[in-house]
DNA sequence: CCCAATATTGAGATCAATGTCAATATTGGG
DNA sequence: CCCAATATTGACATTGATCTCAATATTGGG
């Protein structure tokens, strides 16, 4: 009833609450990327140097943390990327999202391996999520006459399959050379581009995504409100 | 020394103990496939009617059990499908082990279902083990020139992603219809086989392997050493 | 600086799962 | 049918993880 404004402040302590926030989430994903789905409370706890009864001010239990770790990489990608691609052309767009999502796993590996072993992933959240523009480019795409899809659920489990895939060699063999761009060649050409055109357009998209830069290193930070994965305002 | 042949029995109660590790292997399949990698000893052992303790007459612990269902669900595809494909093409053995794979989700989602569930699988054994002949054929049939492929990494990760994750929308919607075909296409495509080739063949393929039969049923057993996924002598 | 609001701490209660073992039941060769 | 070899049982010791809570430390507005 009082208060003005919705200031991002509330309670006393809100500073080192988000703090405290922050690195437990970021212990629960540097664990989870090691010793996967089976990690345990007291690992995070111990990796984020908070005592055992602290996670439990954040965190009803062992679920709620992996959701938030799971939104917090998931819309880091999002808000990061999928968002700020502002080109018209939709198979040029679905070009430069798919060469983002390979360069963002090189740039944030331990992020991904932890979002490889969870399984709520898997459930959830990949064709909806981060990479659910995929499907609306890829029916505008469609719609052009510049993709050749009969089947557009097999075309998207070939394109989100594939990338899954490809993130998962960039994180465990580190990325090798031009890899993304083989990876976009032949994706586009599963969706009816001609040889040549996909060879162009793979390399075009992927140098442009680098240009954008992957959410690379530690503090970017422009303007909007893109938030990096840590967290730590 | 005595002991004339090597005969498939030697202990007394061999048969009764290739019965209770069939029932453990089983009971463990379906449980996984239910619960994820979280689940516990107790929920096997109650699935497969037998007591606690027997459980470790036949595995050491919890990760030898794991071990042995990837291994007895990837040979029992191995064994039957990969092995029993005799064909000269090497781009028709690729759409043809591909068609296998994914009629085999839609024959066996139990199984399936647990496989995904399995860091293990991800890990090992996916491109080495049952997938793995296709490496061998993609290479053939880029040596031939009917395949157009600049790093044979790449193609992999497309066509191993896209039949996973094909997997797994078998498994969790059921089929639907000629999902199949679609995955297939778009796979040739993305090697550089030409539309109406890929669609042509694509058809074949799967109406070849439907034939062959994905192990469909619960005791077909023809002739050779096919094993079923699930045990029992 | 003071102190009430708030966050942190860590000891321990509770619970569940793993793995062991001596006792018991079953098997099948003679 | 008998009995030694073998498999099964289930009670239990042990371990380790989750979650609670009363006590303590910290924060920042006035």
């Amino acid at each position: 009833m009082s208060g003005a404004v919705d200031e991002p402040t509330r309670t006393r302590g809100f500073k080192k609450k988000a703090r405290t926030r922050g690195r437990l989430l970021d212990a629960a994903v540097e664990v989870i990327a090691e010793v996967g789905e089976s990690f345990s409370i007291s690992d995070v706890v111990a990796r984020a140097e908070v005592a055992n009864g602290t996670f439990y001010n954040y965190f009803v239990d062992r679920d709620a943390l992996i959701d938030a770790v799971v939104l917090e990489v998931l819309s880091s990608f999002a808000d990061d990327k999928a968002q700020e691609v502002v080109e018209d052309d939709p198979v040029l767009r679905f070009a430069l999202i798919t060469a983002s999502a390979l360069q963002w796993a090189a740039a944030a590996p331990v992020e991904i391996r932890a979002l490889l072993h969870l399984d709520a992933v898997q459930r959830a959240t990949l064709e909806e999520g981060p990479l659910g523009h995929l499907r609306a480019d890829l029916a505008a795409g469609v719609a052009t006459g510049r993709f050749e899809v009969t089947d557009e659920d097999a075309a998207l489990d070939v394109v989100v399959g594939a990338l899954v895939m490809a993130m998962r060699r960039i994180v465990v063999r580190g990325r090798h050379g031009d890899h993304e761009r083989g990876v976009l060649v032949h994706l586009l050409r599963s969706l009816g581009v001609a040889a040549a055109e996909a060879r162009a357009m793979a390399g075009d998209a992927v140098d442009a995504a680098r240009t954008v830069g992957p959410a690379g290193s530690v503090d970017g930070d422009s303007g909007a409100g893109g938030r990096k994965v840590g967290h730590n305002r």
